[in-house]
This record gives C-alpha cells, structure tokens and sequence, in this order.
DNA sequence: TCAATGTAAATGTCCGGACAATCGAACTAC
DNA sequence: GTAGTTCGATTGTCCGGACATTTACATTGA
C-alpha cells in the first residue's frame, strides 16, 4: 500500500503545503485508512526528498485539523474518522448553499439608524452615531427559515440590496477585503414575539432558536453585530469541536 | 517599554512554551498593548540566546490562540483584545463552577440498559448490546438548569453516583485515561414535553434549548453520547470563534 | 511466572543559516 | 502634484543536523 505522494519544487505552493494537501486527499477517499501508522518522518522526508521539518508543518497542521493523532515513541496515526469539519465562523448563506438547498433572500430593511445602546456596546461606537441596519429574510424551498437583523459600522462597506439578496454577508465583506479574524457567540431560545411568529409563520410563543453575533476583524474592530432567530424545525446548529491539547 | 524576557534552560518545561506562556501573561495584564509590535522575530530571538525556530514557534502558539496577528513585512501585532477563550469542548459542571455558580447535581438513573437503535448508531456499538444510562438534573443556586441524558459504551469507567454528583462526566473520563479528541454537537429548541415540563419546572410547550453530543477519543472510538436539555431563562451557550486561515 | 531492565524506534525540541515574498515608505520621474 | 520605482524591514519557507524523551518490545533476573 505505498502512497503515492510526490512534490513539485517549480511550483509556488509550498512544500509542506503541497504534502499536507495530498495526505488530506489520500485520507478523505481511503487510501490512508484510519488507525494506519503514517510511516515515520524521517523515512518521508527522504522518500520526497524534503527536510524533516517541512514534513513536520504538514503533518502538523493536519494534527491542527484533527485528522492525524502523533503519538510520541509510536507513530503518527489517521484518526478513525468521524472527524468532518471543525466548526468555522459560518454565514449562514454559505451553509445552506452547500447543503444544496439553494437560499434565497428577502431584504426587509437596509438603511441607517442611529445606533441603540446595544448596538453602540456591541460595536464599539458612540450611541446616536450612524449605523447601517439590515433586515433579511432567509428562505429555503420557499419556506421562511430565519430572520437575520444585523448592524454594521458605518463607511466600512457598501451594502446593495442586490448583492445582499444574491449572498451572504460575510461574503461582500470578505470581497471589500476585510479580513474577520474572531467572533463572540451566543445562542438561546425563547418564545416567539408577536411580529416574530408573523415573520417566520409560526405561532406566537412558539419556540424560536436564537443567535447574537459580533465579528472582529484582525484589528480587533467589531465589524458586524447581529440578532438572528431561526425555526428550530427548520434550522439548528451542527459542528465539531476539537479539544485543543 | 522593554518587555522583560527570559528563559530558564535548566527547566524541562520546553523553551518556546516558556516565551509563549510570558508572552501570553504580558498581553494578559497589558504589558503589551493591543495594536502593538511586538519587535521582529530575529532581533527578539538574539535577546533571549534563543534560535528564530524557537522564537516562531512560540508566536505561532499564540497566533493559533487568536491573540497575535502576523503581518509579512509588516511585523507581529497584538490583536486588539476581545478575545478571551475560544471555543473548547467544555463540560457544562466547569462551566458552571468557573462562573462561581456551585453547580448541584441529582443523579436520576444510573443504570445499565441494551442500547437502542439511536443509541447503538452513535456509539458504534451493536444494536441491543450493553451501555451504560445516567440521567442527571443539573441545579445552580436550587434551580433546575438542564436536564442530561448520556450513554456510554461499556467497560470504559466506572460510574460511582456519588462521584456523579461532585464533579462532571468529563472529569470523571479524563481521570479514567481517556482522552477527549473531538465531538460532534447539535444545537436546537423546541417546546417541552409534559415529561420535561415536570423535570425542569417549566410549562408544557415552553420553549427549551437542546444540545446532543457525541465525544470521540483519539483512536475514534465514541465514548459518549448525550441528550441534553436546558432551560433558556437559566442557560445559554457562549463562545467565541476563531476564523481559521 | 512475573517484574525489572535494556534497547530500538519514533516523535519532541532546538540550533544556525539561507533565500524568497511581501509590505510600507521614501524616493524619483513625469 | 501624482504616479511609479526602489529599497529596507519583516515574516514565510526550507534545509540539515543534533540530542532528548517517550513508548513498545524483547531480554533478563528473581
């Protein structure tokens, strides 16, 4: 069962990079079968003609992953599977989209507002000062899934209710070359309001799935605060943790 | 504002874990400033007798933690705050007791039942075979919080009711030499049940948060599964997300 | 038979160096 | 004045080697 890995020194992708894709590849489709010792580094290095170190970042950065397990004295071994993708600061656009279930949007409100204290809190700026508010409707299969209210600190991008209807938020502020960096969570229940029951067709005091969001980006500015509700029988939150060692 | 650095080479702790460790309390109590340069790697690696390897490692520890950005040609920043833990796979007993809450736990069941079909297909164990059923109510100050269903594969740990009700699951299977690798959640709400309703002293139809989970150890073998249910007045989850580059 | 010891194998840590790629700012040319 | 260019600074990538530490397994001893 010898891998076929191999490595092109005339490209511009690096090494170890190159090396990481491959194992991730020969994991994904069973040709590194879990539990299987990976052979042992030094051997490797020499089969690619590589240095030990540049095996070492890309097996390093698969155990980041949590696909490989090293285990000192034994051997770096593929994890018995399971391990899917780790949870990621995820637009909601992006995870129905690549769950096949074609999102569409509905733009409800996009305008500015003077900022709430809330909101001001969240995001860093002066109460009273201009904010942009968005109100959006998202739908899959025609059915409403979730109202999504969000805020945005002024000039920091141009928001076309368009573009907003055609895709997520995350993706227009990544393409104006934001770069998010974290993002502080939290998700509850609670009974639906009057207006919220009318919005999602749902009952009043329904149960309702609930989530704050405020996004930083790598200059630790707040770039996006927002409110969501989701039907729970639509729609609930799925993901992987890894325990960071 | 020289930053006091130093290593001890007579110590086992490893020497890049060291410098990441101070590095880590100096951005803590604000030693270093958000925004600022932390001093190129070569430079800083001379200071300390250090080699840049070493130097890198050390940053790059605290660059996956979120608190240092690099920037090629620009230097090393510290993210301006925000980011306080990320996401980890947490046990809701620390979670509590780190909140000063002195969580409580009433041990309903703790028995041994044949696995159900549901059951069986997360653990990976045959259907009708052997599991462990604990069904625990959570309080804090005297108030139900969340009601906890977990199964766990047989002749893993032993389960002491008395040692169920001073700690959590978790600690209970770290203790036993079990490590915890990765688990897979969902999260979602709905209404109570009448059963539930009872349990956690709420109305039939309340909304309720629900939480399911199954733990994988690091050879992928599931050593937990679990039903949870919380009260949305009393819980909700927090966490903070990291974008992963 | 069982426990202690020794040995080989593997990853963990650390070094010192080299060159490439990128960013920002100063500088130059128009 | 503005746009393009050069240049210094800094991180990114990669090398080859050295020794330490841990683990599993075989060997030895009681």
């Amino acid at each position: 069962m010898e891998l076929e890995l191999s490595v092109d020194r005339s490209s511009p992708v690096p090494l170890y990079f190159q090396l990481s894709q491959q194992l991730e590849a020969a994991i994904e489709h069973g040709a590194l079968t879990p539990g299987s010792l990976l052979g042992n580094e030094i051997e490797l290095a020499a089969r690619l003609g590589l240095s030990r170190p540049t095996v070492r970042q890309a097996i390093q950065s698969l155990v980041d992953k949590g696909l490989l397990v090293r285990r000192r004295g034994v051997g770096t071994q593929v994890v018995h599977s399971q391990v899917k993708r780790p949870l990621e600061l995820s637009s909601l656009y992006d995870d129905l989209e690549s769950a096949g279930q074609r999102p569409a949007t509905k733009v409800i409100v996009n305008t500015v507002v003077p900022a709430s204290a809330e909101v001001a809190a969240a995001l860093g700026v002066a109460e009273d000062s201009d904010v942009h508010r968005i109100e959006r409707l998202r739908l899959a299969h025609g059915e409403p899934m979730a109202y999504l209210c969000n805020f945005l600190p002024p000039a920091l991008i141009d928001l076309d209710t368009a573009q907003l209807e055609a895709t997520g938020l995350y993706r227009l502020m990544r393409a104006a070359g934001i770069t998010l960096h974290s993002a502080r969570q939290t998700i509850g229940a609670r009974g639906a309001t009057v207006a919220e029951a009318e919005r999602l067709a749902e009952e009043e005091g329904a149960p309702l799935l609930t989530m704050q969001r405020v996004t930083f980006d790598d200059t630790g500015r707040a770039v996006e605060y927002g409110t969501h509700t989701y039907r729970p029988s639509r729609y609930s939150f799925e993901f992987q943790l890894l325990v960071r060692p």
